[in-house]
DNA sequence: CGCTCGATTAACATTAACGTCAAGGTTAAC
DNA sequence: GTTAACCTTGACGTTAATGTTAATCGAGCG
C-alpha cells in the first residue's frame, strides 16, 4: 500500500512549496524523486513526508533583518506608549494584539526546533543501545 | 557615565560583524550612529547593545539548506548504522558526538528566541497594566 | 610635513534561494 | 487527432545580505 506517486504539483499542494522550489531542492540533493519514462518526476509518499520535513525545519528559519527591524521598532514604539501613558485603549489593545502575534511566531519556532531535537535525541538513544551492544559482544 | 564613543573597527570587533554588515544595516536604519565632523561614525554603547541583540536574532535563525542538508544526511547514515548493525564502536562515539553537536546547536537557537520570547511578554504585562489604568481613568 | 592607518562613499561582484520566461515533449479529455 | 493542461530543461532575472575594490579624506606619530 501507500506505493502511490505524486507528480511535481500534487507535491507543491500538498508541501505548500512551488515546482521551482522543489526542482531546486533537487539540485541540491536534498531529494532524489524517480522518473518515468517520459522524464516526469515522480515523488514517492516517503519523498513527500522529507520535502515536509525540510519544510518545517525551514520554518523555524525564517527571520530575516526586515523581520528582525519589525520586532525591534514595535519593542521601540511599545516603550514610548509605556513612559508616556497617554494612549488610547484602542492603540493599547492594538499593540498588544501585535505582540501577541509576535509571541505566537516565536513559539512556532520553539516548537519546531523541539521536534527536531527530539528526533535527535531518540537516535542517539538507539545508538547508545547499539553501542553498549557492540561493546558486550567484543569482550565476550 | 558610560558615553564612550566608538568608532566602526571597535564596534566590529565588539559585535563580530564586518564593518560593511554594520554599515549595511544602518542603510536598513536598524541603526543610527550620530557622526563625527570628519564624518566618522561614532557608536554609544547603546548602539552596540542594539547591534548585539540584533546579531543574537539572527542566530536563532541561520539553518540555511546546506545545513538543514546535513543534519538530514547524519540523520540517514544513523538510521543506516542502526539498521546495519555492523558498525564499529569508534564509528558510533563518532556519530553520537556529531548528534550531540546538533542537539547543542540547536538549544542554542532555542534559548536564543525564548529570551526574546520573553522581552516580548514582559512587554504584554506592562501594557496589561498601562491599560488598566487607562480604563480606570475614562471610567472616572 | 609626510607617512601610514583607518575612515568615507560608490560601485560592481557574489551567494543562496528562488522567480520567470522560452522552447519543446506528454497526457488526457473531447 | 488536436487542444489544453502539465511536464521537461535551460537560462537569465531578482532579492537579501554581504564581499571586494577603488578613490578619497582624516588622524596621529616621528
Amino acid at each position: 500500500m501507500s506505493d502511490k506517486l505524486y507528480k511535481i504539483e500534487q507535491v507543491s499542494n500538498l508541501t505548500g512549496l512551488t515546482k521551482r522550489a522543489i526542482r531546486y531542492y533537487e539540485d541540491l540533493n536534498l531529494i532524489r524523486p524517480r522518473r518515468a519514462e517520459s522524464a516526469y518526476r515522480l515523488y514517492t509518499e516517503e519523498d513527500v513526508e522529507k520535502i515536509k520535513r525540510i519544510v518545517s525545519l525551514k520554518k523555524s528559519l525564517a527571520f530575516s533583518l526586515a523581520e528582525i527591524k519589525q520586532a525591534l521598532e514595535l519593542d521601540q514604539e511599545v516603550e514610548n506608549i509605556l513612559s508616556e501613558e497617554t494612549a488610547s485603549l484602542a492603540t493599547i489593545n492594538s499593540y498588544m494584539e501585535m505582540i501577541r502575534r509576535q509571541i505566537k511566531l516565536i513559539e512556532e519556532k520553539v516548537s519546531q526546533l523541539l521536534v527536531t531535537r527530539k528526533k535527535f535525541e531518540d537516535l542517539l538513544m538507539r545508538l547508545s543501545s547499539l553501542e553498549e551492544k557492540v561493546r558486550k559482544e567484543e569482550t565476550r
